[in-house]
DNA sequence: TATGAATGAGGGTTCATTCAT
DNA sequence: TATGAATGAACCCTCATTCAT
């Protein structure tokens, strides 16, 4: 049975010394990223970690498996970060602000662990752990409503103009999606990550903010 | 020995009678959405298109090269129906607003196409011929420069302002950015298509439109 | 789709040339006899039938299957082989004779397979296509039939006396005990096959015969 | 290494209480009599027995050995069982009607064990402790021996009759074989035990007894 | 142009066994 | 005596590709 202790809070990259899951999940990361999911085998990944080829299904039961913990543990990641970093905010605005910016600093240190979670979720066929599935849309739905709530204090507090059209809920969706684009553009045709913050940050304010805004469509 | 015929301008829907050749993307495009390119085998769309497993490879060389010979269709299907669409606009303001409406359409009209389009970018690691490489790459670079042509337009008719921060390049880019990110929430996490098509106007128009813009960070 | 050829009723060893399906059943029957279906890997078969390894799983669709199709084969020719070799009895009793005699001479002339085939029914969770499965059940019962049905003409022609206990049935299953009871002493025990003829027949003459009954229990 | 205890003559499921190697013992015997011995993992049987993998192999030093121990259980348990019921014969043909009945009632009472040993006999080529083969082989020899001796025994006190063909040796031969062949087709094909007992001990009788004894081919 | 039997390298996974505790 | 994390050789099967027809 996949082990309890890989589904915890702790990141998979802080601990010592060093453990042959946290070896096996480095050398995923980074074999995952450079070549895809599927071109890498779990031999190449033995390789790289230290460890047996059996060790992996040992401790992770299939290859597919390993990857949604590699999903979860990433958007984990993100999710504990952002809201750190969210907690300072001063207002809901300032909020979404750290929200944006929490992405992006993510997106520029762990460009390999974003790029695995963005490959995964593209595609929808993998047999995985029931359990691993549905922790991992479970953390996607709370990620996201963290946005909404962020959206729902500026509308309270004031920061945030109240919208013509669409609720808190499509408008972080809309935020959230040009987020993920931005991530693609950035992972996958190379393109700059800072140009694509300033205009994340522009269109979000000119959406939100109480003192910019005007009429649309 | 790859077919001339298979890179020219022409939808590979629209052909009557269906040839072999059409058969064969037709039923990829359904499985590779459905499955993910690496989950479907040669001889599951030989069985779905009524040919022979050596047609395939007699016609596309690699199955590989049948994945980029459907990118390229797809981005050139998107491409040519956005030119058309935007031809129309009586200003760069409006001719972004139909390169916007032109994406969601297709996202909406073929999004198997766009899915499989996704699913392969992210994925660098691939071996195709390098025509059919450097094709998708200048066709990309060509998408991308309608929408930065546009913008400059708007900025020339007026009917977009100047931006106090970011070239003409990076709105379109962030706009851009904004569009693959919504084609991933709607194809990837089930997110419905309306909302985020009113998001991405809203969001455009509040960074473009003259009329409605103040400032931002 | 395993070939529907394979299940007709001609023996695998006739055919000229020796196609690739017949050299992987000749190599495949002795390596399961001599080390037991477990025992052989894919890759022996393959070796000494002088095909690749994905050939045999091309034409039999797994490992197990071809056990399957080795073990309708055997009780096949054996069922064949009885049943013309009965044809010439001018009773039932020397029918009965008859096939006890085909038994040993199959058991004596094809060793090999009349080991695989009592291996293969002494494990019954083995997975194979239930076509196959249900051929060799059907195949089973009517060979068993065949020997209640020289029993019962036994007992219309007056060659047999009739029993004091059980029916023709019961006899039947009786003397197949014998004949598989032997085999396995032969093929598993390395007994010597003349002697256990002999008994064979003389306990069936005794059970049996009209001349030489009394009584019994 | 391989206790000493192991082989000695108590059968392994009346100790109390229930020590770890019996309780792999039971488990085994399921197991294996259920899925069969290749298809059974030393995980399965450590999981049903209560202990770990590593206490299977520390007890019995091989998958294989463990085999052999159960089979040499079950011979011996039957070995054993039919000397004593055999004990109470006052004459050398109710001595082989006692042996038949207690096969019988051991095939019924241990169908388990003894499909164990029918399906181990039939593959030749495992590696076992050669102390526990040569022990095997031994007991099986005894087996047999004490049906000859029963047999002779009746030639002397004139309860069965001289045979016109084949010696003690042959006519026990015969009979074990009946007696197996019965074993194989109840725990193999699923057939009913009661009318194979009878036929079994019709056909000794017939074969032997001085009463109801005729002439033979 | 089209076929499909045949290929064979390579893959993920299994599982009996080991050994430090 | 007992454990169970770790091993790694070996296995069955997959599947893109080839080629004679």
């Amino acid at each position: 049975m996949l082990k309890r202790r890989m589904l915890n809070e702790q990141s998979f990259k802080e601990m010592r010394p060093m453990g042959k899951v946290e070896a096996i999940l480095d050398a995923a990361t980074s074999l995952f990223a450079k070549k895809g999911f599927d071109q890498t085998t779990v031999s190449e990944i033995a390789g790289k970690a230290g460890v047996a080829n059996g060790t992996i299904i040992y401790h992770f039961k299939s290859k597919e498996n390993l990857l949604y913990v590699m999903s979860w543990f990433t958007l984990n990641s993100l999710h504990k970060r952002t809201r750190m970093e969210v907690a300072g905010a001063s207002s809901g605005l300032e909020g979404v602000d750290l929200y944006v910016r929490a992405f992006y600093g993510y997106l520029g240190e762990q460009p390999d662990q974003l790029l695995i979670y963005l490959q995964n979720s593209a595609v929808s066929a993998r047999h995985a752990d029931p359990l691993l599935l549905s922790n991992l849309q479970a953390l996607r739905t709370r990620y996201l409503e963290m946005l909404t709530e962020l959206v729902r204090e500026g509308l309270d507090d004031g920061s945030i103009a109240p919208f013509e059209t669409g609720g808190p809920e499509d408008v972080a969706l809309g935020i959230q999606a040009s987020l993920f684009g931005a991530a693609w553009m950035v992972l996958c045709h190379h393109q700059e990550l800072k140009p694509l913050l300033r205009e994340s940050l522009a269109a979000a304010y000119m959406r939100l903010a109480a003192e910019v805004r005007g009429a649309a469509t």
